[in-house]
DNA sequence: CAACGCTGAATGAGCGTTCATTCGGTTTCG
DNA sequence: CGAAACCGAATGAACGCTCATTCAGCGTTG
């Protein structure tokens, strides 16, 4: 099951991103997956004990890559912990363009995946949140970020705007052009300062 | 399709909520509905056209309530825009003990509606976000809200932050007992002045 | 030729939907 | 007024279709 040929596995794992992306999972038949991955339904088989696991690999994948990446990239990151939140925000949104599918595999059936897929409590989404939350923790520590929020808080807030953000772009982005600096900067002007106008003083 | 019996109508639907927010869309049965409303099979096709269609009606119908509850709660809000914000906010949130299977129907069925229920662009839920949008608008002519800001985008963050949150205390809430006031005003905290530490001056 | 990866047609369980039948209520008629 | 005829809502067993999964056989490799 684990082996074989790793890199038909990778195929199968593709295949289901796309299918699953376009199609959504209950809709998506393994024969399609088979078809798009060019492999013999029998064959997926091979590789992921049923439908069910697929879904759990390809979430497993997918995320691993992402945490890797937003590691990478903030680590790279110059400046301050609000300039690296910055960063991880762009590449959270980046998505879109990137890489549409695994956005929308990402929007909408991660919802269901903690819910539905009987006891499995997505280890590597916690993960991902971990990144935000080391970041707001750091920046309070250094004073850069107010201490009196709380910030589990935060990162929920924050990652529930990208979320949903990312899912209203992804379900766009095939009309209008879409300007992801400017959202990414909006998005910051409002966590970062708030959206109550200050006196002037 | 439409009458009948009023009464019997609602049972369903009543039941389809329950059902479709335990076990979730794809895998609830339409047997299971019927079972619950304490129906024959058959009577559901009586109501409804299809499986899909009672999602729809469902979606109209809670929607529709939850609409007329927010608008009552903001007109009876006494004080400033961001005070109705607040309100709009804590009803939200309230769900989560007000109406715990509406909540996880919300935060979970939502997302695939538009992407998956052919065709269908759910009036209800842009028509719920209007009542943000509104606010927002009105707090910047009022000078209480930075006018810089885009009104769509604090919309969409604050949404999103409001449907994650739902999301989580949905999931966790069965063990601790969560202090509602304290999530609604640390989310306005943060939405309102931002995290960002400022400088004494 | 043994072992193994792979194939894809066959299987059969599951479930949305249908429809022949029931039955409580209402209207018609003698 | 009582009985017969009618109505249509409700029922739930049965239908038929859709897949996830299996497995007997094929080609390939060492």
């Amino acid at each position: 099951m684990r082996d074989k040929n790793p890199e038909k596995r990778i195929r199968i794992l593709d295949a289901a991103l796309k299918v699953f992306a376009t199609r959504g999972f209950y809709n998506a038949k393994v024969s399609e997956v088979a078809k798009e991955a060019g492999v013999a339904d029998g064959t997926i088989y091979l590789y992921f004990e049923s439908k069910d696991a697929l879904l759990i690999a390809l979430f497993e994948d997918r995320m691993q890559r992402l945490i890797a990446r937003a590691n990478d990239e903030i680590a790279r990151t110059e400046g301050t912990v609000l300039d690296k939140i910055r960063q991880a925000i762009a590449l959270h949104l980046s998505l879109v363009l990137d890489d549409p599918d695994l956005a929308e595999f990402i929007t909408v059936e991660l919802r269901q995946s903690g819910k539905f897929v009987k006891e499995y409590d997505n280890p590597k989404f916690t993960e991902y949140l971990r990144i935000f939350r080391d970041l707001v923790l750091a920046g309070q520590e250094q004073g850069l970020i107010r201490r009196t929020v709380d910030a589990r808080l935060v990162v929920r807030a924050i990652f529930g705007a990208l979320d949903e953000l990312l899912l209203t772009l992804s379900l766009t982005h095939r009309n209008r052009s879409v300007d992801l600096n400017a959202t990414v900067d909006g998005l910051c002007d409002i966590f970062f300062d708030g959206i109550r106008a200050r006196p002037a003083h």
